[in-house]
DNA sequence: TGAACATATGAACAGATATTCATATAAATA
DNA sequence: TATTTATATGAATATCTGTTCATATGTTCA
C-alpha cells in the first residue's frame, strides 16, 4: 500500500485529467503549441473557461507558455500527459 | 483531437481514480483478495463509505466480487487498474 | 426461527468544482 | 495616447460528489 500522502498526490494527478475541458485543451495541444484564442476555437469552449482550465494546468505543470506579442502560446510540458491519456484511452478500447 | 464521446468516456476513467479512497480501495486489493471487513481495516475508512465506493467500482468494471458464506470478496477487475495507477505513479515521481 | 454478523442502500448534508458574467491587465497600433 | 485585441481574474451560482447516519438485506448458526 502506498502511504496516505502519495495516495493523495495521485488523486490529484487524476483529478486534472478528469474534466472533458481540460482534456480537450490538452488533445488540442498534442502535437502543436497554440495561443489561446485558438484553443478556444479549436475547443469549442468559452474563452474564460479556457483560460480559468489553462491556469489549473499550469499550475500543476502539464502546461507551459510563452509569450508572443499580444498572445500568449501554450504546449504541453511533457510527454507525461500524452503518456496517461494514451493509458486512459488503452483503457477504454480494453 | 478525440471526438466528443470519447473524451467523456476519458474524463469518466480519470474521474475514479481521483478519489483517494477508491485509490486506497484498489492498492488494498493490488495483490490480494480481500473481503469488505478486510479493505475496511486495511483502508481505515469506514464501512459505508467503502461500501459506497465499491459500487462505483463495480459499476465501472475496476472490481469484480464472489459472495462466500457472509462475505463477499473482492479483487480487481484486470490488470488495467495497475497499469493507469502506475502510470500516475510515473508522473508524480518525474 | 431468532440472534448475530456482514454488507448494501437511501436520504441528507457539506465541500469541491466548473461555468458565466463583469471587469481588469497587457500589448499593439493608429 | 486612445483604442482595439488578447488574455486573465474574481465573484456568484449551480452542479456534482463523498461522507455520515439510519436502516435494510442477506447469511450463518445456536
Amino acid at each position: 500500500m502506498l502511504d496516505e500522502e502519495m495516495l493523495y498526490d495521485l488523486a490529484d494527478v487524476f483529478k486534472i485529467f478528469s474534466d472533458s475541458t481540460r482534456l480537450k485543451i490538452m488533445c488540442s495541444l498534442f502535437d502543436k503549441e497554440l495561443n489561446v484564442t485558438e484553443i478556444t476555437s479549436a475547443t469549442g469552449v468559452s474563452q474564460t473557461a479556457v483560460s480559468h482550465q489553462l491556469r489549473i494546468l499550469k499550475q500543476n505543470h502539464l502546461v507551459k507558455y510563452k509569450r508572443d506579442g499580444k498572445q500568449m502560446v501554450y504546449s504541453l510540458s511533457d510527454e507525461h500527459v500524452k503518456t496517461i491519456i494514451n493509458c486512459g484511452i488503452e483503457h477504454i478500447e480494453e
